[in-house]
RNA sequence: GAGCCAUUAGCUCAGUCGGUAGAGCACCGGACUUUUAAUCCGGGUGUCCCGCGUUCGAGUCGCGGAUGGCUCACCA
């Protein structure tokens, strides 16, 4: 073994005051002998527990351990709060009780510092549950100040980029994700209650398929090729319907080169589902379910309150078909226009429109400034054009349209779901289109992918997807704005 | 990608007309044995985001850049 050799005498010149004042005590402790980092640590309570249970614990001795939050110090008596996973709970300490050594080792104890704590359950005469302490550890030694007690951090640079500090000092913080943590539990529970199986699925695809979006490119240098991040699991989970599987479900990342906004994070996570001889009105059903489930489970209701407005997801949600929304939100009726009269029909309307721009292109331009800001209750929005829903199965008796839906809340697309196109040769045919499109500089037109038309080749059974984007979920039931409050690690450029 | 705004002590923020950098908390020293935003006395700890320019003199004005926020674009 190499002989290592620590230095805790260093003395560093990079290191402000306060830092390096942390550091001298960190010392003064090596030189007493203590180890400042502690080791394993036997609790018999958390600070919840004993606030919870103070009639039945009064007079008994505990262990507990946390962080240091705040010190009070009267001399020889001093109250301190210890924070820990569930909690606050105040210490007491006195000289009389821990001895002049002990109580003289709280000099070197700062805010910040995790101790492992061994006293007595009791009630000071304001009435406060506290620890009256019996023995102290050191189980580390904080070497940075934290933020200001009551200011907490704001930064909100700093605080994406230091979620731990954040998660520290801002209370609420971690209770988004505690909440991100139930509802995606509940989800689970919901899914497989219903008889769906959770599959894992690759996320390094030879075709980005499944979605229009952007790609990340990596590459194997095994095998000498480029791979593309999955923008979305639905080629591999539907041939997972094509070997017999009939209800999967795959709950995960997904990665998309595009902007970063209040909505978007290059990396997200979505719920993929597909329920073998159902349909569209199946997947509608069960998204205002699941929505509905989620909110009991978690909130405890199906009226929840978004940024002050109230939002009521009590099933059934108003299914809308897009022409229809179309026409009541912006006065014109698209209903069988040829390509360039919907063209026509958007420049009257002072919308900014591609020269070449296909019907279901325009439909979108008209969706997106006359309908989506008024979607604030929740509705399914319906039937859209096939050439933008190149997965999806035309709708019977309008070959134009498709059984597609996108549930919309708070003006948010929450989700997306179709009856699933398992007709090989209208498959390829739609595939070849979006190869047109490609070609025509679009980008995000969907690949060519061989393999999938093969597999619908065997027989896919009809079926309903669905894909619920979780992010978004969790901000609405956490009442949270930004996509970077229900991540807690979110995409931030590096700082140089 | 474009526009607007922000960046000052560990944290939260002030900083007037261009004239030697300020507060609260935190921190350091002292007093204090039931406080809880403890209190009282004393102490300011700084690459004013970075660079260039204007000026006798720049936290402040100009230009360029970095990072972030918001809006728009992009994102079926």
């Amino acid at each position: 073994m190499n002989e290592q050799h620590v230095d805790y005498t260093e003395d560093r010149e990079d290191l402000n005051e306060l830092m390096a004042v942390r550091r001298e005590k960190l010392r003064d402790l090596i030189d007493l002998g203590i180890d400042p980092f502690g080791e394993k640590f036997e609790r018999t309570h958390t600070a919840q527990e004993i606030l919870d249970r103070f009639d039945e614990l009064e007079g008994q001795d505990t262990v507990i351990a946390g962080r240091i939050m705040s010190l009070r110090t009267h001399g020889k008596a001093t109250f301190a709060d210890l924070m820990d996973s569930t909690g606050r709970i105040q210490l007491y300490l006195r000289v009389n009780t821990l001895g002049e050594e002990l109580y003289e080792l709280l000099q070197k104890v700062d805010i910040g510092d995790i101790l492992g704590i061994k006293g007595t359950i009791f009630r000071t005469r304001r009435g406060e549950i506290s620890v009256e302490v019996l023995d102290m550890k050191f189980l580390s030694k904080s070497l940075r100040p934290l933020p200001s007690k009551w200011h907490g951090l704001k930064d909100v640079d700093l605080r994406y980029r230091q979620r731990y500090v954040d998660l520290i000092v801002n209370p609420g913080v971690r209770e988004v994700f505690e909440t991100r943590s139930k509802i995606i539990q509940s989800l689970r529970k919901f899914l497989t209650e219903r008889g769906f199986i959770e599959v894992e699925t690759p996320m390094l695809h030879v075709i980005a398929g499944g979605a229009a979006a952007r790609p990340f490119t990596t590459h194997h240098n095994a095998l000498d090729m480029d791979l593309y991040l999955r923008i979305a699991p639905e080629l591999y989970l539907k041939r997972l319907l094509v070997g017999g599987f009939d209800k999967v479900f795959e709950l995960g990342k997904m990665f998309r080169n595009e902007g970063i906004s209040t909505k978007h994070n290059p990396e997200f996570t979505m719920c993929e589902l597909y329920m073998a001889y159902g349909d569209a009105n199946d997947m509608m059903n069960l998204t205002e379910e699941v929505y509905a489930y989620i909110a009991q489970e978690v909130l405890g209701t199906t009226k929840i309150t978004f940024q002050g407005q109230e939002i009521d997801l009590t099933p059934p949600w108003p299914r809308v078909p897009m022409l229809d929304a179309i026409k009541e939100h912006s006065g014109v009726d698209l209903t069988g226009l040829s390509a360039e009269e919907a063209r026509k029909a958007a420049k009257e309307k002072g919308l900014a429109i591609e020269p070449n721009a296909t019907y279901g292109q325009v439909l979108d331009e008209f969706f997106d400034v006359f309908v989506e800001p008024k979607l604030i209750q929740p509705v399914f929005i319906t039937d859209h054009p096939v050439e933008v829903s190149p997965l999806a199965k035309r709708k019977k008796g309008n070959p134009n349209l498709t059984d597609r839906f996108e549930p919309f809340i708070v003006t948010w697309e929450v989700a997306n779901g179709f009856t699933e196109l398992n007709d090989p040769i209208d498959q390829e045919y739609r595939f070849r289109q979006q190869m047109a499109q490609r070609e025509a500089g679009d980008d995000e037109a969907h690949m060519m992918d061989e393999d999938y038309i093969r597999a619908l080749e065997y027989g896919m059974p009809p079926a309903g997807g669905l894909g619920l984007g979780i992010d978004r979920m969790v901000m609405l039931f956490t009442d949270s704005p930004s996509i970077r409050d229900v991540l807690l690690f979110p995409h931030m450029r590096p700082r140089s």
